[in-house]
RNA sequence: GGGAGCAUAGCUCAGCUGGGAGAGCAUCUGCCUUACAAGCAGAGGGUCACAGGUUCGAGCCCUGUUGUUCCCACCA
């Protein structure tokens, strides 16, 4: 059987046939076992709009490493998955097709138009989901939630109500962030500022008794057609005297006043700004302040309104430049300059977004951010790393009012009735069927939908069956992790914060795992419009989900953004072939009635030395993982791996396996599988396919390696004298490899080793794979040999004596000696000078001053050696 | 204007509580050694951006400088 195995890993045979085969184990269904400890983690819900992209690959790799870890340690695991409706995202996408159809919104109507969204759910919705799987994702599918199902909309209504009695949520005119081609209202953590070439025109509006003009400058000349004032700073010395005169608007001929306002600087421009309070927010707190009236001037799509029928229907570009020359006809413009300044704009569409005054609904957010705030600065939820605790503060201090209202169909529709009678808006988790005041069967619902955050918002709870009492909110909530990328902050992490105390009385995760972007190999962002874009789907189909997986886990540390590199994936890809072909390797050399059990062996100082090995690095991993650091704890288990357990243990056990002796044997065989099934459950939560296919090879227990139980410290496996003498033993290897390398001798050619050392009982512990790993015909310890024809190497514990007549070269060979002396000592000065230094010895911990000590010892220890060498060497000559 | 990150080998990055600088890739040399050439054994390559400071000891802590990236902010 074991030599049917292919000599290269195949990700294509396994991945699929094993992710099927968990499913039918229901190994990811999360039991609610309510004498268990748990463990949860919601999914940050991908739109149903989205396809898996490199953010998603890293974000489910960490949550599903996490995830996988914490079951094998036994928790009552749940990661619950789902996806989010995304309403601008999604009806831009609807919309966009029935465009091509030549359809409209209006055409076909609400209910016509939801049809569509739904049908449209029903056929690409499930296409992410399909996505993750591919990436080995052990979600709970059965719980497989969606922002807009019966349960979250339950749950949204609830909260709706509850804020609104309240008076947390409101109804009120203000002025908000539009988007011109969405059509809707934003919030402003929707709105991203790019910085824009523009313009400053300088124009000049005449005072209306005739003395003259004032000077002032814009970026935005198409408002002038809604300005209601001029503004200066009530300091200013040169405007002292024009407070409260009236100017005469030009081109609009409409009188507007002067007033004074602290918004306005002084050493900006002219120091004079016109205020059109209905498309900027600051002219409309500065309206607010001065009691402006308010003129609109643009309608929903950004065009001139019919109330200027010179530029009616105009969109506010042409509508600029018909005004600047207007105004240059009318003798109002006095110059343009260039100037680049800020520019809002959509996050979804990169419209320029344009500042409207309308009525929305808003949440309140002083009285809900006070306590998410001081959750964390008591450390009931942790940021990891924690510097980004600062930007969730800093947007949770300096916040505004939420406007959640959006002029959308797709989404969950506000649940508040207006009466045409009365005039009360009636809020309700019912449809209300009529007017709360005055009983009038004349209402009519609010057309708007909720912000898709809204619904996002309440994801750790919702999806647990709440406002219901169930079993499940009871035992999963709070959940643990939530992992996201920075950028989702003020998006979702502090709103799910907020709403969760105010909801359930207790925050919704107590650790925020962030990461940072995966950009391309030159460290741009992957976009759409770049084309740089690096499809998962197409790098596990070319290398296999576990070295992607694998790739994005290694040498990434939380928050930092990390570039995609394909080597690196090619790396991990060889990676997993060792690990393959070290099973394959183990496998060939069972027998099938092995006893591989490790239980009564007697242990030779190599096996001590793996054991002891394996054995830190199962506290290590553990350690690692429980604080977050995935990507040491994977290169450890890299390093082990390959380096220790391959090339070191693997290649010494050979000489047993291939030898005479059946127990012998039989305990290298004990051993290596021992360790080697060990370290494929530490390994498992980054790669799961090709651990449980090598697993399911070897001799096991147990239905799955995903289910079998996470591997613990072992106080009997520590062997720390043993891995001391084994790494003498490593030395001598590597000095005379080193040695006939440098002397271009090839492994054909082999060569006695004679070991003169005081530690010549270790050494005979190793003869055996000395003579394969140091290419020796033979391996004799002693105190001393004879030194006429050998070339010698020198360790901290041992001079190696290799007979090799024919290469030997006096000089060469005393030079050598004479460098690894000189080297010597200047280690033995460094040591010493440290060990004589009274601040060092009096203050370092006194492990660290045994520990140079014992390196002191080991440098003499050697340059005695050394020089006796030299001395053997000089008699001879 | 405020805040944050980053600066370590040719490239991409690790470096956990301060104790003699690491990996992968690339380069060079030698090996088809019966698990693996997607491999094995070796080698070269770093003033840890710069300048101060704290400390017995600094890549790591503190201050400043430079470069770079990002977030936030109403200078019209």
């Amino acid at each position: 059987m074991a030599q049917e195995l292919a000599k290269q890993y195949d990700p294509k045979d396994v991945e699929e046939r094993i992710y099927k085969k968990w499913l039918e184990g229901r190994y990811f269904h999360a039991k609610c076992e309510m004498d268990k400890p748990t463990y949860t983690i919601v999914i940050p819900p991908p739109n149903i709009t989205g396809q898996l992209h490199m953010g998603h690959a890293l974000d489910n790799t960490l949550q599903d490493i996490l995830i996988r870890f914490k079951r094998m340690q036994g928790f009552d695991t749940l990661w619950l998955p789902g996806t989010d409706h995304a309403s601008i995202a999604t009806e831009a996408k609807i919309v966009e097709k029935m465009r091509e159809e030549g359809v409209t919104k209006a055409d076909i109507g609400r209910d016509g138009f939801l049809e569509r969204a739904w049908e449209w759910k029903k056929q690409y919705g499930g296409r992410i989901i399909e996505q993750l799987k591919k990436l080995g994702s052990s979600c709970d599918w059965e719980r497989e939630r969606f922002t807009l199902d019966e349960g979250c909309s339950k749950a949204v209504r609830e909260v709706f109500v509850k804020l609104y009695e309240k008076g947390l949520i409101y109804r009120g005119e203000r002025i908000i962030n539009w988007c011109p081609h969405c059509k809707t209202s934003i919030s402003d953590a929707e709105v991203e500022y790019e910085e824009q070439a523009g313009h400053f025109w300088h124009l000049r509006y005449p005072f209306k008794d005739g003395s003259g003009y004032l000077e002032l400058a814009t970026t935005r000349p198409e408002t002038l057609l809604g300005d209601t004032a001029v503004a200066v700073n009530p300091e200013d010395e040169r405007y002292k005297d024009i407070i409260g005169k009236t100017l005469i608007l030009p081109i609009v001929h409409r009188e507007i006043p002067v007033v004074a306002d602290d918004y306005v600087e002084t050493d900006f421009g002219t120091g004079v700004v016109k205020i059109t309070p209905a498309h900027d927010p600051n002219d409309f707190e500065v309206g607010l302040r001065h009691n402006l009236p308010v003129i609109n001037v643009l309608t929903d799509d950004a065009k001139i309104t019919s109330d200027y029928p010179k530029y009616a229907g105009m969109d506010r570009y042409e509508a600029r430049k018909a005004i600047v020359a207007d105004l240059e006809a009318e003798g109002a413009l006095v110059k343009v300059e260039d100037y680049s300044h800020n520019v809002g704009t959509c996050y979804r569409c990169s419209t320029t977004v344009e500042p409207r005054v309308s009525k929305q609904w808003f949440v309140k957010m002083k009285p809900l951010a006070e306590p998410a705030i001081a959750a964390v600065k008591e450390g009931e939820t942790k940021f990891v790393p924690q510097r980004f605790e600062k930007v969730y503060f800093h947007w949770l201090e300096n916040i505004r009012d939420w406007c959640i209202s959006r002029q959308l169909w797709w989404g969950h529709r506000i649940p508040a009735w207006y009466c045409a009678d009365c005039g009360e808006i009636t809020v309700s988790k019912e449809d209300a069927c009529c007017c709360a005041k005055c009983g009038s069967k004349n209402i009519e619902q609010d057309p708007d939908t909720l912000d898709t955050w809204f619904s996002s918002a309440l994801w750790p709870f919702s999806t647990l069956g709440w406002p219901e009492e169930t079993e499940e909110f009871k035992h999963y909530y709070p959940t643990n992790t939530l992992v996201t990328g920075y950028d989702i902050i003020p998006f979702w992490v502090m709103r799910m914060m907020f709403s969760g105390i105010e909801q359930t009385g207790q925050v919704p995760f107590d650790t925020v795992l962030i990461h940072g972007l995966v950009r391309d190999s030159q460290g741009r962002k992957m976009s759409k419009s770049l084309g740089n874009g690096v499809d998962p789907l197409e790098v596990i189909d070319q290398y296999g989900a576990d070295a992607l997986r694998f790739s994005l886990a290694t040498g990434n540390s939380p928050g930092n953004d990390m570039r995609y590199i394909p080597e690196r994936v090619e790396a991990s890809r060889n990676f997993a072939n060792k690990l393959w072909n070290a099973a394959r390797f183990i496998l060939m050399n069972l027998e099938n009635d092995n006893e591989i059990s490790i239980e009564g062996r007697e242990f030779a100082l190599e096996d001590k030395w793996i054991l002891s090995k394996y054995n830190r690095l199962v506290a290590e991993v553990t350690e690692n993982l429980e604080k977050f650091e995935l990507g040491l704890a994977v290169q450890k288990l890299y390093d082990f791996i390959w380096d220790v357990f391959c090339d070191w243990y693997i290649e010494i056990c050979k000489s047993r396996l291939n030898g005479d002796d059946k127990n012998a044997a039989d305990t290298a065989r004990g051993v290596l599988v021992y360790v080697f099934t060990n370290t494929l459950k530490l390994l498992h939560p980054f790669m799961p396919f090709i651990t449980e296919e090598i697993w399911q090879s070897l001799p096991h227990s147990g239905e799955s390696i995903m289910i079998s139980c996470w591997p613990e410290f072992a106080e009997e496996l520590r062997f720390e004298n043993e891995e001391g003498e084994f790494e003498k033993i490593m030395a001598v290897i590597k000095a005379v490899r080193n040695r006939r390398a440098e002397m271009n001798v090839p492994p054909s050619k082999k060569a006695k080793v004679c070991i003169a050392s005081a530690f010549g009982e270790t050494f005979d512990k190793g003869k055996a794979y000395i003579c394969r790993l140091a290419f020796a015909s033979e391996v004799e310890t002693g105190e001393s040999f004879e030194a006429e024809g050998a070339v010698r190497v020198i360790t901290d514990s041992a001079t190696v004596y290799m007979p090799m007549r024919e290469l030997v070269d006096f000089t060469a060979e005393l030079e050598r000696l004479q460098k690894d002396m000189q080297k010597a000592i200047v280690d033995k000065e460094f040591f010493e000078k440290k060990l004589n230094n009274k601040g060092f010895v009096d203050k370092a911990p006194a492990a660290v001053v045994e520990q140079q000590r014992v390196q002191l010892k080991k440098v003499l220890d050697k340059i005695d050696m050394i020089n006796e060498s030299i001395e053997q060497l000089k008699a001879m000559q």
